[in-house]
RNA sequence: GGUCUCGUGGCCGAGCGGCUAGGCAGAGGUCUGCAAAACCUCGUACAGCGGUUCGAAUCCGCUCGAGACCUCCA
């Protein structure tokens, strides 16, 4: 199996080879939800994105710590509000409330889509003393400033000093320093690309903790530096998030770990694309929107029907994570197809027979399997493993028509073909087939059984009309009967 | 205004200098009692105009168009 990992450096605008700090293991990073509010398809692409990295890396045999924090405080809105704090007023209730509210609803949707937990979610406001302390050491290495209780890091002193800042993003210190946007507590700032690392809280903030400097809270930026710090070390392997936290938020966290550490605190940086939704990017500011949940009942104008969470994800799978993805009704749709035609060449394979030592399709399967991991290799190319799958789907399928007698597989290809695909699909991408219901489900498949039984018995007596009353009464019931060379099989359309 | 990304056949979406993914839709065929499913075959697409090269969707320049970031956002 080709092990050759590359992925895409945004620090360095470069693809380059993967390898880790230490030997076998690998320490990510992934910047991950503020919990004042519902979770939205941005998010999750993003999610599912990250968890599908996760899952290769595991696969690849590394041992991997996943950290995925929730942000419960510290971002301020343009007014200065606090976005949980607007989040409790609206919901009247206590921000830890709105916190908690949120962030079950995340971790609810983050199982639909079938992603798995990250090993280490902490939360900013459980990491107070730690973010202090980076405070003070930001301080101590001459890179922060004090001012009526808030301090500030000094970005100029610090891209004098390391040349290090606006690397991650292609910005000139210079010309954020000509930035004339009048915000809150600018007077405060030496420079207007500083940015708060800790803010002075004012009377009526309900979030605040004692600190040296004054009873307040931590700058946004600051929870993933000294968590990253705390629970992966100074520096390690993976840092990721979305393409719009490029800036400000990770230029400033990457400030700040150089201003306390004196290193870079991440190797790689992974940034994942936008979504779009008929072509403008999905914010949940703007309204240009669509939740998840509205996308599974079908309730938005934006589509005709609804659409599954496997079938969202599969979609996702389709476009690279590094490219800006289009949501509109059409693509969901062939998606859906697309998907379907995926799960029933898997049931097909599963009671496939192989009876032959030597399948004369046996090199060219086999080269296929190489492809695909070839294909995740490429930093985690998911649209040209699926590709490759899809060969594979053909192949499949065509050796089913055949039948065991034609030869094209050898029970070892065969069972490598099996085992491999079921890992890729289901424990790589984290698919599930949605078909394959438990409990009442058997029931179904009992009872369809039987029903194809009694089909079948009046197809073999040319009783036509009983034959098509079954399957046109099926149809109604949204099942589609498949009649094939050796018997008839079904699926749910 | 600044920084950056992108513009691929009806739609989505790979492609990173020669071997021209894949999905959906469409056309023809095979199979079938009919239909569906499945399989086989088919589309010579790369925004436009120049340039580099033996050769460009792929590199360079310009034009047009779209999007992102620059301010909270995954």
């Amino acid at each position: 199996m080709n092990t050759h990992l590359t992925v895409y450096n945004s620090l360095k605008r470069e693809k380059e080879t993967f390898s880790t700090i230490h030997e076998g293991f690998v320490g990510m990073y992934v910047c991950g939800p503020t919990v004042y509010n519902d979770v939205h398809l941005g998010n999750c692409r993003t999610f599912v994105s990250f968890d599908i990295i996760y899952r290769y890396l595991l696969h690849l045999g590394y041992k991997v710590r996943y950290v995925r924090n929730i942000t419960d405080v510290g971002h301020l809105l343009d007014d200065g509000e606090d976005r949980m704090l607007k989040g409790a007023k609206a919901d009247q209730l206590e921000p830890m409330e709105v916190a908690q509210k949120y962030t079950l609803g995340f971790h609810h949707m983050m199982r639909i889509f079938n992603t798995l937990s990250p090993s280490i979610e902490p939360r900013a406001t459980g990491h107070i003393p730690e973010q202090i302390e980076m405070v003070q050491q930001i301080l101590d290495n001459g890179y922060g400033y004090e001012a009526n209780g808030s301090v500030y890091f000094d970005t100029t002193t610090f891209a004098e000093k390391t040349g290090e800042y606006g690397k991650l993003s292609g910005r000139i210190i210079e010309e954020l320093q000509a930035e004339s946007r009048v915000l809150k507590n600018q007077d405060e700032k030496r420079h207007p690309s500083d940015f708060a690392i800790w803010m002075k809280a004012s009377s009526e903030h309900i979030m605040k903790w004692n600190s040296p400097w004054s009873v307040g809270f931590p700058g946004w930026h600051l929870e993933c530096s000294a968590m990253s710090t705390k629970y992966l070390g100074k520096q390690f392997d993976i840092h990721g998030g979305g393409n719009d936290l490029k800036f400000p938020h990770h230029e400033n966290e990457i400030a700040q770990n150089v201003g306390s550490c004196g290193c870079q605190p991440a190797r790689y940086w992974l940034h994942t694309n936008m979504l779009l939704l008929n072509g403008k990017k999905m914010s949940k500011s703007d309204g240009n929107t669509i939740s998840p949940t509205e996308l599974f009942i079908g309730d938005s104008n934006h589509i005709t029907r609804a659409y599954s969470p496997m079938v969202v994800k599969f979609f996702m799978l389709q476009c690279h994570y590094r490219s800006t993805l289009d949501l509109t009704d059409e693509a969901l749709q062939a998606a859906d197809k697309g998907y379907r035609r995926l799960m029933e060449a898997l049931k097909k394979l599963k009671t496939m027979k192989a009876t032959s030592d030597n399948g004369s399709m046996d090199a060219e399967v086999d080269g296929l399997l190489e492809t695909m991991y070839t294909d995740m290799n490429d930093d985690f190319s998911t649209p040209k493993a699926l590709a490759t799958i899809f060969e594979l789907v053909t192949r499949i399928n065509t050796m089913a028509d055949a039948g065991p007698e034609a030869g094209m597989i050898s029970v070892t290809c065969l069972d490598r073909l099996k085992k491999t695909l079921h890992v890729m699909l289901f424990e790589v991408f984290g698919l599930l087939d949605e078909g394959e219901a438990d409990g009442q489900g058997q029931a179904v498949h009992g009872l369809m059984h039987l029903i194809l039984e009694l089909r079948q018995a009046a197809r073999t007596n040319k009783d036509w009309p009983t034959s098509d009353k079954i399957r046109d009464g099926l149809a109604a019931l949204k099942i589609q009967v498949k009649d094939g060379k050796d018997g008839s099989n079904w699926s749910f359309q």
